[in-house]
DNA sequence: ATGTGTCAACTAACATGTTAGTATGTTTAG
DNA sequence: CTAAACATACTAACATGTTAGTTGACACAT
């Protein structure tokens, strides 16, 4: 008899680019951040190792940076989990979060370029058509793109890198938002009044709006704690 | 006859405690950060395995996470060396901390204990003898105390640890200061002036007093790249 | 029935063998 | 004398064998 173990939900190693280990990390950050493993999922390395088709060495190295980045939770010589949410932990993010990106926004308020605006303003104009189309996925997405555009106007390579490492746990739960998002209005309001604030050069403004926007994140997460209580750690 | 190839100037394994990846990514790096393994030095797997007594997989770990940190460059199927340092790579650190300790001495202006006070105030004395006694070493290690005090400050662990991360360039950098560090006094006077504001919970100009300290920093290690320019990259 | 001690099975951590890509030095053709 | 091609040596990347620590089940004593 054949034991029919459960295979995980993992991409197609095929698909991607660079050294094994990195492709092996790709996957299964993707595998986590989209909660196809969901906080608690135990991974094993010799699972992981047949259904890829590498060897240990690439693996290991994976679940090393995973385990960097507190997507997973290994207890030595035993096993490796997929980490659950913790409150404290997406508080700290939050605050890394914002500290960034104020920063960030305050920056390119004093610096932007013409072609910078317009290119926030296509994507805004993207943002409303999707919001009108209720694509919820796809305005997730555009409002990424969004934050992210500006982190990269401030000219330093690193930032956006640096904030999504810092706010993974935080990407990870706005997943479970998703369902429920019919904030996208809302968000996209506040969206329009932070560039408007850039476009008039005023960093302050812009400061105090973003500060605002990324403020009703952490006031819709909290209340998760409740509804998905498997997914949180013990308080 | 004995071919005499010189040792890596590292520390000693026995005296750490974690797994034996742990250790030797610890032993590296505090060789790197303190410059005794200067940018451009080749790092090879085989003498480090060698020299430490392990096996390849710890120090391939090791080598992965000072990698992901920007300490050593790989180059594929080649060689590892300690990476140069590079003005953008400084600036946009320098960015980010600022951003971090302006965020965190804002919010601690606001949650300050008197414990936390006497803490700082007990801090600021001791920085205060070593100027005095001109301990450069040791005042640079109160400074960085006072700093990570107040990250500590916020209540959120892992900030520190994130800032930490975030800034091992700067780390290094601030080393090659240390000979002509007559800044004490100066730097002294910035603290004070910085707690004096947290001590009226004043949360303003608490940020623009440390505002004001940090941007001393970069000013001072601009020059370096003249005068080691052997440390940094090719611009 | 319950708490404890032992043991077996399983896992990550570590060691070592193998492969493939890179750089350099040498040789040879122009 | 110069430049290109090739051979060689060396490296990181990957695969696989080995060790040791943890967990959970089961037997046994209370």
């Amino acid at each position: 008899m054949t034991e029919e173990l459960e295979k995980l939900p993992l991409g197609d190693i095929e698909t991607l680019t660079g050294s094994l280990a990195h492709r092996v990390y790709v996957v299964l950050r993707e595998a986590i951040l989209h909660m196809r493993c969901p906080p608690g999922t135990v991974l094993r390395k010799g699972q992981i190792c047949d259904q890829l088709g590498v060897s240990r060495s690439p693996v290991a190295e994976a679940i090393a940076k995973l385990s960097a980045e507190g997507l997973v939770d290994v207890v030595p010589q035993s096993a490796t989990r997929v980490s659950r949410f913790s409150m404290s932990v997406i508080r700290e993010a939050t605050f890394l979060r914002e500290a960034l990106e104020l920063a960030a926004v305050e920056r390119v308020a004093q610096t932007i370029t013409e072609e910078q605006l317009v290119a926030l303003t296509r994507n805004l104009k993207l943002q409303r058509l999707l919001v009108e189309d209720g694509d919820h996925a796809g305005f997730f997405e555009a409002d990424e793109d969004f934050h992210n555009m500006i982190m990269a106007f401030t000219g330093y390579q690193g930032v956006t890198r640096t904030l999504a490492g810092v706010s993974l746990q935080l990407s990870r739960a706005r997943i479970l938002l998703l369902p429920s998002s019919d904030r996208a209005q809302e968000s996209l309001r506040e969206h329009e009044e932070v560039l408007e604030a850039l476009r008039r050069r005023d960093a302050e403004t812009a400061r105090r709006a973003m500060r605002f926007h990324l403020g009703q994140l952490i006031s819709r997460i909290e209340p998760l704690e409740q509804v998905h209580s498997d997914f949180f750690v013990a308080q």
